[in-house]
RNA sequence: CGGGGAUUGGCCUAGUGGUAAGGCGCAGCGUUCGGGACGCUGAGAUCGGGAGUUCGAAUCUCCCAUCCCCGACCA
């Protein structure tokens, strides 16, 4: 039998080992024993090529809204941090810091770290810090502001237990930070930003997503209050798919970040901050892929379309890849889609399997049955179904099959979503549904911080948001029954 | 840091005291090629490390290391 379809049968989407099936399903990251650094990811080209597509795509959504791209030290002095309490607190436990700045080499040939730094630098977890202290330099008048950076970047988080994508040790994120005059400014932009979030995910990812706000407990250290687009995956646990901060002015004051208002009086800013990381990488494989391996929607696909030319003589071979070269440049001039043919001297079976696993949305076959009849033979990934296509009619028919792929996705997505989501009025029926499907599980709270604890430590699930939708209505709180009208959604989580 | 489990060619696994076996993958040749091909040939492991028991250890004992899973922490 042949090893890795079984593996590939047996480690699916649903199963709960998602990161062994990342690794030999993605053909793009390695962790652990695979990596050369505990929790770190080497992401391999066929993975990277999906990250380079939402940094072009996202940071064109962030231009639009007037936002820069900028870069700031990957070093943070230890005192940047000690200035604001609940930051500090927040991220003290998972650091990685830098005490020395050089190796000597000792007796036995080892080398030993030496040259003690008088200050520590922390690696960045976040850059909060280290980008208000320049703010503070940079920003004095009210026609200095609003201020809209952002910053594509690595950072550093030392996790007890990392899982590929999800929760790796250092992982590339972007981070926006922003400086407002007013309060009413600054809300707003956490709001526009995590509107550019949901955006993206559910439009270019098809990943659909609810957004809504954290509760006290869950939110940013040092926020005012956290944003936040939650989305759930095929075993019906949530993932936090992005965040946006409404930081108030908590980092203002500590750093100083003041400007001279129009009356000339002076201020401190409101700030926000909002990031997206390598996870929703991972949010894309949980959501969408099945028991043959990934499927990347259209819009996102490093490589959307992949031909196989199909010969079984040598005379089929030359005609076949001069039909399939054809139809590539056709397809890339007309649709602007990269297309890759796959020359490889397998079988045509071996070749379906090969990029199924990788997840390329549509697959076009070539063979001399088709040169005889002037057709192709489009097959979708997502739903395996084979369609005979005319050449006369090529171009639009690609075009429609990639957009109804594109679109299938998300409503599949969308109702797998709806089905597992249940709305209860007693707490035996959330300890219920949590212990046995699962999902999220939608129901009232009185936003008390022990409620919420108590169903945390009793069934590991927690508020992943309360959302912007509520129903004006006055309900009873499904843990202590105290009068509210806060409806929440609870779910277990990454 | 607590609780479980694992470690045998590149990968997966068999082997419970007698001197390492099979599959995948890899290389070569030939036949194949519209859903994971097959035949022949070949390369590749001192069985995680160390100590001990024994005539003899992948196998038994002790120590160590590493990794995985569950939990605490979290984008």
């Amino acid at each position: 039998m042949n090893k890795t379809k079984e593996n590939i049968n047996s480690i699916t989407p649903r199963s709960k080992d998602y990161s062994k099936w990342y690794l030999d399903v993605i053909d793009a990251a390695e962790l652990a024993e695979n990596s050369p650094v505990r929790g770190c990811m080497v992401i391999k080209p066929n993975g990277y090529a999906i990250w380079e597509n939402i940094q072009k795509v996202l940071d064109n959504m962030f231009k639009l809204r007037g936002v820069k791209n900028a870069y700031f030290p990957l070093f943070i002095p230890k005192s940047f941090f000690e200035k604001e309490a609940e930051h500090v607190e927040g991220f003290a436990k998972e650091c990685a810091i830098v005490t020395h700045h050089r190796l000597n080499l000792n007796k036995e040939r080892k080398l030993v770290p030496a040259g003690l730094m008088e200050e520590p630098l922390v690696v960045r977890p976040t850059s909060e810090t280290i980008i208000y202290s320049m703010y503070a330099k940079w920003i004095h008048s009210f026609r200095d502001l609003p201020m809209l950076i952002n910053q594509w970047a690595n950072v550093v988080r030392w996790e007890l237990r990392p899982r590929p994508f999800l929760r790796t040790t250092e992982f590339l994120w972007q981070e926006g930070h922003t400086a407002h005059s007013t309060k009413e400014e600054a809300d707003e932009t956490t709001l526009q930003m995590l509107e550019v979030y949901r955006d993206f995910a559910e439009d270019y990812l098809a990943i659909p997503v609810i957004k809504g706000i954290k509760s006290e407990s869950e939110k940013f250290a040092g926020a005012a209050y956290t944003a936040c687009i939650e989305a759930m995956m095929q075993d019906g646990k949530a993932l936090q798919v992005a965040t946006s901060h409404m930081l108030g002015q908590n980092f203002a004051k500590p750093f100083k970040v003041k400007f001279t208002d129009e009356n000339g009086n002076e201020q401190y800013v409101w700030q926000t901050s909002w990031g997206m990381s390598t996870r929703i990488i991972g949010a894309l494989i949980m959501t969408h892929s099945d028991d043959k391996g990934l499927i990347i929607p259209p819009k996102i696909a490093p490589m959307s379309v992949v031909i196989i030319p199909i010969w079984s003589k040598d005379h089929d071979k030359k005609d076949v890849i001069s039909k399939a070269n054809n139809i590539a440049t056709k397809i890339i001039a007309e649709i602007g889609q990269v297309v890759h043919i796959d020359e490889r001297d397998e079988r045509p079976g071996s070749k379906f399997y090969d990029w199924e696993k990788k997840g390329i949305p549509l697959r076009i076959e070539i063979g001399p049955r088709d040169i005889i009849n002037n057709t192709i033979v489009a097959v979708r990934r997502d739903t395996g179904s084979k369609i005979e296509v005319s050449l006369t009619n090529l171009v639009p028919k690609i075009k429609e099959l990639l957009n109804s792929i594109q679109s299938d996705l998300y409503k599949r997505a969308f109702q797998y979503r709806e089905k597992m989501t249940q709305e209860v009025d007693s707490y035996k029926a959330i300890k219920n549904i949590l212990a046995d499907k699962g999902g999220f599980v939608i129901a009232y709270w009185c936003g008390d911080q022990k409620c919420e604890s108590k169903v945390k430590k009793e069934t590991t699930a927690t508020i992943r948001c309360i959302p912007f939708e509520q129903k004006q209505e006055k309900r009873k709180c499904i843990i202590c029954g105290k009068e509210t009208s806060t409806r929440v959604i609870f779910a277990k989580a990454y």
